[in-house]
DNA sequence: ATAAGTCGGATTTATTTAGTCCGATTTAGT
DNA sequence: ACTAAATCGGACTAAATAAATCCGACTTAT
């Protein structure tokens, strides 16, 4: 309960090894010593491209090169490359269709939990990939 | 991700049915009107019961009622009553065996997440069951 | 006796997450 | 031109987890 994906995990960890390479590195690369399943770490990688926290470059010799500071990657915006979302509950997901949940209205526990929810963002919000250096 | 099991919400939800009504109330009652199934709902209640947070009545009549002030319930403290846990990480959990994880000594992430991971108890531990009133 | 409860194990079903497979495209080096 | 090493991206399968159900036993007020 409360895990955080794989996805999460290799995507933290790939970007570590990027801020700390300095420059391009294969997604074999990356894979390989830290027993990632290859093809699952390739999909991470294209998420991460595609929300643009890295740069890809294709062909022999490509690879991935982070596109922002350390810094300024947080570990929230890591969460939403990967398109998955820091929620308690399924109606405190955001834009969450509501219909969803049948007693949303009715619902007396949703609003204290979704105010840890908002204090659990914070924390995602505030730590970087700097910090996992 | 990082979601509360369907037990946590139900459980939330049957401790503040009980803290709201002040006395004694059967399963069925909770159940009703909340669209928890009924059989389900029983384990929780019994996971409650043997954790001692709430008093259990057999027979007719019977039911359960509070044992613990709501303000002495933590929301830390109904997690680990389903046993369930608050971790990241597999690696998090606490007394876990670290040999599940092949590259716990290698690992360069594990010690930010379970810092976050800390401050994410602190946060469940400090709310209560009477902030559900 | 009976009905309304709790108790608790076993099992099934559904959902989510993790992992795999495959073919296409891009590009540097020979 | 050819080849090898990459990224790309869809479809699929497998494994793990969570949710729900089923059933029989025991307890007790009426």
């Amino acid at each position: 309960m409360l895990r955080l994906s794989k996805r999460v995990e290799y995507g933290l960890m790939a970007l570590q090894h990027l801020a700390k390479c300095g420059n391009v590195a294969t997604t074999r690369e990356i894979a390989d010593g830290r027993q990632i399943p290859y093809d699952l770490l390739a999909k991470v990688m294209q998420s991460l491209k595609r929300d643009g926290l890295i740069d890809s470059y294709q062909g022999t010799k490509g690879g991935y090169a982070l596109m922002l500071s350390p810094n300024a990657i947080s570990l929230s915006r890591v969460i939403g490359a990967l398109d998955e979302e820091i929620a308690l509950t399924d109606c405190g997901v955001e834009n969450a269709d509501h219909s969803s949940c049948s007693m949303f209205d009715s619902c007396t526990i949703k609003d204290p939990l979704y105010k840890i929810q908002k204090r659990m963002e914070e924390t995602f919000g505030s730590v970087t990939v700097a910090e996992l250096l």
